[in-house]
RNA sequence: GGGGAGGUGGCUGAGUGGCCGAAAGCACCCGCCUGCUAAGCGGGUAGGGGGUGUAAAGCUCCCUCGAGGGUUCGAAUCCCUCCCUUCCCGCCA
């Protein structure tokens, strides 16, 4: 979120910020309730403060007189600290509707129309025969089976099968490896299952319940991406400024309800309910978050280039890039038999938004007074769809699949699918 | 699931109704002292919010001793609920 001190002194900037994302900012609303929450506050304090001196008099004196004035006042300060209360809380949910600033840099626009290639890999392969999608290729090959997971658990879900799953298990691997040995990233096992507070703090909450899996009767929600419970690794912590950046990569499968989504990627291993993601995230300092969120793409990137795979990165526009993001890339990889794009990474940098809402600070020096954090991060990759591209990528005439050479060591032997 | 113990500052840990936002130790910072180092001496060091201030500083008030409620003029301290940690028993991967 924004701190209130900053929506008081720029409530223009914030009101724009709003209406460029398709966010609306409740700008007008939160000053209202501020001015009245601390007129109240101020009130309740002063009887507060009045209470509390006479309070140590009476310690002394033992005047009845003043016992029963004391009584008055203990329930006048508590009625008025109630009703400042009621109105900070209101206050701080209107606080958590407010969507994040940008950065200057991100391009101004509506829809993905707008978004603007800033870098591109490769190109899109000559396969010199008609290109078959994925889905056409894994149910022939027997190793996707999306007809016995509707049985089971509905649309959106899907069997790996054989070479499939272990496919899906060597990649998942070979990502890691390459964050945690090449790119200095520590890996985390989290918790898939996690509280409100959580959701709240990476911006999952309130505003986009409707998008995640909920446990019935208890605080405790399926996380959309191991982002949830990997930013919230430090909450709640003053972390020393020295050992910034951390780099985190966590692999966790990844539930979404796909809410609004409907019709939408139906066909395929493309938007489904459950999906395994390999994550990156970071946590800076204002001064450095910008760089480390472009290191943070091309580390992202290089799985892509490793795996031989085509893709554009993309600059999201002001309205395609979402509520708590200060500046997003999606990287997209082409898979040539759906003949188009396909997201697999989303990179964004936050500024403080998600810290300050997951409370996540660091002291810049010894005895300096802590300030939030940044946060950053991305998918390095999201696995389903990276799938799908290597699979169109490298599918030949007679219908098997050949294997990127960075992944062959994850393969147990396999070189290509379908050979028998 | 049943029973016991416990949750206090960066850490250890004292504190059972006002003298406590909190002893002491450790750690850390500043200064002094000493050929150097170590030791020693003195001082400092929680977070959040309100008011004042152009702002920073400063001044001042309020809140916070796991969370929320209650008793009381007054709660770290007493009572209730919840969460968590730990030990014993039970159950189970």
């Amino acid at each position: 979120m924004l701190s209130l001190e900053f929506i008081r002194a720029n409530p223009d900037a914030v009101r724009r910020a709003g209406e460029l994302k398709g966010e609306p900012a409740p700008v007008d609303e939160i000053l209202d309730l501020d001015q009245e929450w601390r007129a109240r506050q101020h009130r309740a304090e002063e009887i507060k403060a009045e209470q509390n001196e006479l309070s140590k008099q009476f310690a002394k004196t033992r005047d009845e007189a003043l016992k029963a004035r004391l009584r008055q006042m203990a329930d006048a300060a508590k009625s008025e600290l109630a009703l400042a209360d009621a109105l900070k809380s209101e206050l701080d949910d209107l606080l958590l509707r407010v969507p994040n600033l940008f950065h200057e840099s991100v391009p101004i626009g509506e829809t993905e129309a707008e978004n603007v290639v800033i870098r591109e890999w490769g190109e899109k392969p000559d396969l010199g025969f008609v290109p078959r999608t994925h889905f056409d290729l894994g149910e022939s090959l027997g190793i996707m089976d999306f007809e016995r997971a509707v049985r089971i658990s509905g649309s959106r879900f899907a069997f790996l099968v054989g070479d499939g799953a272990r496919l899906e298990r060597g990649l998942v691997q070979f990502m890691l490896d390459v964050h945690t040995r090449e790119h200095g990233y520590t890996e985390l096992w989290t918790p898939m299952l996690v509280n409100s507070a959580a959701m709240v703090g990476t911006a999952n909450l309130p505003k986009f319940a409707d998008q995640l899996f909920k446990v019935e009767d208890r605080d405790l929600w399926l996380i959309p991406t191991a982002e949830v419970p990997v930013t919230n690794f430090h909450r709640e912590e003053i972390l020393d400024g020295d050992q910034l950046p951390l780099k985190y990569v966590s692999y966790a499968p990844s539930w979404r309800t796909e809410a609004g989504a409907a019709g939408k990627d139906t066909r395929g291993f493309i938007r489904m309910h459950q999906f395994s993601k390999v994550e990156l995230v970071k946590v800076t300092t204002a001064e450095t978050s910008l760089d480390e969120f472009e290191q943070l793409t091309r580390d992202a990137e290089d799985i892509l280039q490793r795996l031989g795979l085509h893709y554009q990165a993309m600059a999201m526009c002001t309205g395609d890039m979402g509520f708590a993001q200060y500046k997003k890339y999606d990287l997209n990889a082409w898979a040539p038999g759906l003949d188009r794009y396909l997201e697999v990474s989303s990179c964004s940098v936050f500024s403080d938004f998600q810290a300050r809402r997951a409370n996540i600070r660091y002291r810049p020096s010894r005895g300096a007074p802590p300030r939030f954090a940044h946060t950053i991060n991305g998918s390095g990759l999201a696995l389903p769809r990276t799938i799908d591209a290597i699979m169109e990528t490298y599918q030949r005439s007679d219908g098997m699949i050949a294997l990127p050479d960075a992944l062959k060591p994850y393969m147990g032997g396999v070189e290509l699918i379908g050979a028998r």
